[in-house]
DNA sequence: GTCTATAGCCCGATAGAC
DNA sequence: GTCTATCGGGCTATAGAC
């Protein structure tokens, strides 16, 4: 990491975005950046994950950084993807826990995390990403929510933000080989979302018994 | 990063821990790390900042990952000290939270967090603090709600974990430049935080009117 | 499209003068 | 204790043969 000259930008054919050995490039970053971390992540490592010459990439991506966002827009899309699954599955709220707890998608994001403290490109990218999911999240859980007809002792939006980060939390530390007071944790939340799970909608003035609506205005 | 040989041990006369030099070492490796990330922590680069030439650090420390370790040891005794003062302080649950949403701390843990993924010693020594300063602040926390005569929705350790979370989250956060309902959340443990520093002790069997008792059997 | 060769830079770490 | 000199090697990225 951190060694050679910032590509500055040139001009150059690169690649098509169809090719295979380009998707093994994306495949193999992924992989070694769940395995190894990002410091480990250099275009010779890469190239040998995938079984090519490490020059081959500046074949098909300008710079490592570059190579480096594909991995992550990538990655957050098949997230989002999961995500809007979640919406249209009986239970978004369990959904929603089972991504949020995933060990690999955490891992890699906190990866990337490190890696925006010093790349302004993943940075503004994966703000984005966060900004888009959490935004989603909420009113998927928020809409949910409300056709159960549950009032949650705090706001959707909280619920979304404490569940995120205990979630986080949970992965973090399994990563570190610390699991104290993680099952009791995770009981904790398999209880209340049982206890979702089971309520059906009490006070029901509206004749559509469709669990998520189109469109909603936000409360 | 990432460069070089592993050093294999190799005996060698270490600089006195009492140096002024040494000192300097650690506190320009500490600000670099809060300023540009681990990726950018190398040999010349917190050479420059403490104003020496870079082979200096290896009179001092037998590899830069010794170097790492102990800057991440100071600061985690901070923490624990600071973690201490708390359980005298009239508000334990704030100051933990004051802790656990400290911008600088938090990102120095986070980046050392990374640090774990490829640095076992690193992740060793993470682990251990990790597991004390949990165990401490749930510790307090449990004493602090009983003394308080306050049976919490939730256990003392899942309160712990949840704040952490959360916590933990709203720095990250807000690193990336990215703070929706960072105001609610805040003004909602703030909410939560005054209820209970309101509250008297309500079934009072005890004489003692000590709020932090010296030992106590956990519940 | 894929390869070999190579430029040019930064790295961790050691040796040894002062 | 601090410095200069230096080793051996890894890095990103480019050039050009096939």
């Amino acid at each position: 990491m951190a060694s050679g000259k910032q590509a500055r930008p040139r001009r150059k054919v690169l690649g098509t975005k169809s090719s295979r050995t380009r998707a093994a490039l994306v495949e193999a970053t992924g992989r070694l950046l769940w395995e190894k971390g990002y410091g480990a992540v250099t275009s010779r490592a890469i190239a040998e994950e995938a079984g090519v010459a490490h020059q081959l990439i500046f074949y098909y991506f300008k710079t490592l950084d570059d190579l480096l966002v594909e991995v992550f827009r990538e990655e957050s899309e098949a997230r989002m993807e999961r995500l809007n699954e979640a919406l249209e599955a009986e239970q978004p709220l369990r959904a929603f826990w089972d991504i949020v707890t995933d060990a690999r998608l955490s891992r890699i994001v906190q990866e990337f995390v490190a890696l925006a403290n010093h790349n302004n490109t993943v940075r503004t990218e994966i703000s984005r990403h966060a900004i888009d999911f959490r935004a989603r999240i909420t009113e998927v859980v928020a809409a949910y929510l409300e056709a159960k007809g549950i009032e949650p002792i705090v706001p959707p939006s909280m619920l979304v933000m404490l569940m995120t980060g205990l979630g986080r939390m949970l992965v973090n530390d399994a990563a570190l080989g610390y699991a104290d007071g993680h099952a009791e944790a995770r009981a904790l939340v398999e209880a209340c979302l049982q206890q979702i799970e089971r309520a059906e909608k009490v006070s029901a003035p509206s004749s559509a018994r469709k669990i998520f609506p189109k469109k909603r205005t936000r409360r």
